[in-house]
DNA sequence: GTAGTGTATTATATCACTTAATACACTCAG
DNA sequence: CTGAGTGTATTAAGTGATATAATACACTAC
């Protein structure tokens, strides 16, 4: 609900964080779970901040650091494309996910959990 | 390292997140995992910021936070002390575990990463 | 009374984020 | 060649959160 379809790809904006930030997120998001597929063309600037009713300025600024991760490649004039380096994606894939535990278990174990407490947690509520 | 010691805790502040987040975060930490003691006194508004060398007003944030949370009793003229109701600590405790690995699901699930790949994942870098 | 508490207020400064309005360089279809 | 659509750069402005500073007040203990 609330997301809005652009390019292939569902963006939802809300006021939490930096909106060029959740814009980089979710382009990245749909990169690493493969929902966009590598080589392909993502919508342009000016296109997707009039449809996320935002500053071309906001995403250009999210665009500019997928490039500089190198998730994708801007063709001047074109347009800015998805990586084909499959390697590239699985290693940013990687290390967010690495950087995700990181910040995880440092907090788990700030409040006093072990880790056998941590996978005792993690399975609580399972379907 | 780096760290402040103030009231039998530790203090770590950098320039990643508001300072009074920051302050909050441990001394919320310090409780949770039982580094200080239910009923202790914490230092005064004024000490603290200057042992940590930031304003009282910042500390003081970070203080009413805390008490609104129910972690802390302030007694006007004589200071802040930790609740001695053990389950409110517990609860905190319990929100923040579930908060931290709500955030961490769904980050680790928008990269890509089915449930058993989190388990494989989590196992790795063991000692 | 004095010193040390929490608390409130007002003002100021800074910084990140966002928007706006332009302008320029490039590519492609016509 | 022209025009539309790309990425890119620049400058200006506004907003809000954060942090500091200075001051004052209410309360408590000694």
């Amino acid at each position: 609900m609330g997301g809005i379809e652009a390019g292939g790809m569902e963006f939802d904006l809300d006021l939490s964080k930096p909106l060029y930030e959740q814009v980089l997120q979710q382009i990245r998001g749909s990169i690493a779970r493969g929902g966009i597929a590598l080589g392909d063309k993502i919508p342009s600037v000016r296109e997707l901040a009039q449809t996320l009713k935002i500053n071309p300025n906001t995403v250009m600024r999210a665009y500019q650091e997928l490039e500089r991760d190198g998730l994708t490649e801007t063709r001047r004039g074109q347009g800015t494309f998805i990586t084909t380096n499959d390697e590239v994606v699985q290693n940013i894939r990687y290390n967010l996910a690495r950087e995700a535990t990181k910040e995880f278990l440092e907090k788990m174990y700030s409040i006093g959990f072990t880790k056998t407490d941590i996978q005792r947690f993690l399975g609580e509520g399972d379907e």
